[in-house]
RNA sequence: AGGAAUGUAGCUUAGUGGUAAAGCAACGGACUCCAAACCCGUUGAUGAGGGUUCGAUUCCUUCCAUUCCUGCCA
């Protein structure tokens, strides 16, 4: 069975920071270690809350744009967005009718975002894991690159492989499968993982929805913003130490540290030796040169990509023919298991 | 499906038939190695439509949304 990665990311407004060095990054290592590798616009899971549809065709361009500017080799590679592939859809109807309702009651990710008004929340966020679940195993992708938040979607993933196999079993013997139909999908943890926290408090993560612009960088910061936000950076009255043990409860502190770190593709060892016993001062500056350094390209090139839509949507569309390449005999081996004519 | 209630700033709340108030948040300044806290300042709201009235955020009415209770279905 071949080695496929599947990743998707959600169209819904701003990329910022936590962003890229999260996930957007990571899929320029993906693509030189795997020879298959999609990577997704998951429009189908951006609406399972509302948004504005003009908004929403920005935002698919934008993530789309973020990939090509970031590096990712769309001819190589397929970029594409999940509604133009109706395999999606049509995979995680059977898979609805695979997965169980205790398993998605589980979901910790629902219960927080529905919160307290979970009658009011639609059915689209809550059958979301399966929907899930049909991306990656659509295309029978077996690496699966996820932050510690998608972990419990993953394993739904699996669980539902398991029992659509097990459910399945004689007529995908018989259609030749000897170990199973779908295979179990595998995390992917990158390295160090990077998680990206708010510049105004490094508790919370980065995240788009945070009342303060100024607690992230955004993927469209023009150099002068990108400046004043590190600059206006929450830190705390000490310099930074020589050493990681230094940072122990110092969450802000940290995080620029490990946001240096990030950027410079060093560890946060290094920095330290580096800017050990200096006061933020100094440092804040050199991680708001190294920031303008590295985002600034991936945001001009990001406006020069937005600048012709009709190019970013060929480079979709072309995506989208090769994943249904992918897709459409697995669908069609799925769609004969179940006993459709 | 029946009944009740609520709708004021991003959030939590006040209030009045005559210029809509506060706390928190946000933004700016000051302070600070840079920040934080404190201090000073700024932005910002009556769900939508109709009616009564000189004047409606307030009274009436319709709609919409939300919350609670009861029932029905699964």
């Amino acid at each position: 069975m071949i080695e496929r990665v599947f990743s998707g990311v959600q169209p819904t407004g701003n990329l910022h920071l936590g962003n890229y060095l999260g996930a957007i990054r990571k899929f320029v290592d993906l693509q030189q270690k795997f020879d298959s590798c999609l990577y997704c616009v998951v429009d189908m899971h951006a609406i399972t809350v509302w948004q504005d549809p003009a908004e929403l065709t920005k935002n698919i361009r934008e993530v789309t744009a973020s990939f090509i500017a970031s590096g990712v080799d769309p001819k190589k590679h397929i970029i594409f967005n999940q509604s133009q592939v109706s395999g999606h859809a049509e995979l995680a109807w059977i898979f609805n009718c695979v997965a169980r309702m205790g398993w998605l009651n589980r979901m910790t990710q629902f219960k927080e975002k529905a919160g307290k008004h979970k009658e009011n929340a639609s059915v689209g966020l809550y059958a979301y894991p399966v929907l899930m679940a049909a991306d990656i195993l659509l295309y029978r992708a077996t690496h699966v690159p996820v932050g510690e938040d998608q972990k419990q979607h993953l394993e739904l993933a699996r669980d539902i492989a398991q029992k659509f196999n097990k459910d399945f079993a004689e007529p995908i013997a018989e259609a030749g499968f000897a170990d199973g139909f779908f295979p179990q999908p595998d995390p992917l943890i990158a390295g160090t993982a990077t998680r990206v926290m708010s510049l105004k408090d490094g508790s919370q993560k980065m995240s788009k929805s945070a009342a303060s612009d100024l607690s992230r960088i955004n993927l469209s910061d023009d150099a002068e913003t990108i400046a004043k936000k590190i600059r206006k950076a929450r830190t705390d009255p000490d310099g930074l130490p020589s050493e990681e043990k230094g940072l122990e409860g110092r969450a802000e502190a940290r995080n620029l540290v490990n946001i240096y770190a990030a950027l410079s593709d060093s560890t946060v060892e290094d920095v330290l030796k580096q800017y050990g016993g200096q006061q933020f001062s100094a440092f804040k500056p050199a991680l708001s040169e190294l920031a303008v350094a590295k985002m600034k390209p991936i945001g001009d090139e990001m406006n020069r990509l937005m600048d012709d839509p009709g190019h970013i949507d060929e480079i979709l569309r072309d995506g989208a023919v090769r994943a249904r390449e992918i897709s459409q005999p697995v669908m069609k081996a799925v769609k004969g298991i179940v006993g459709f004519i």
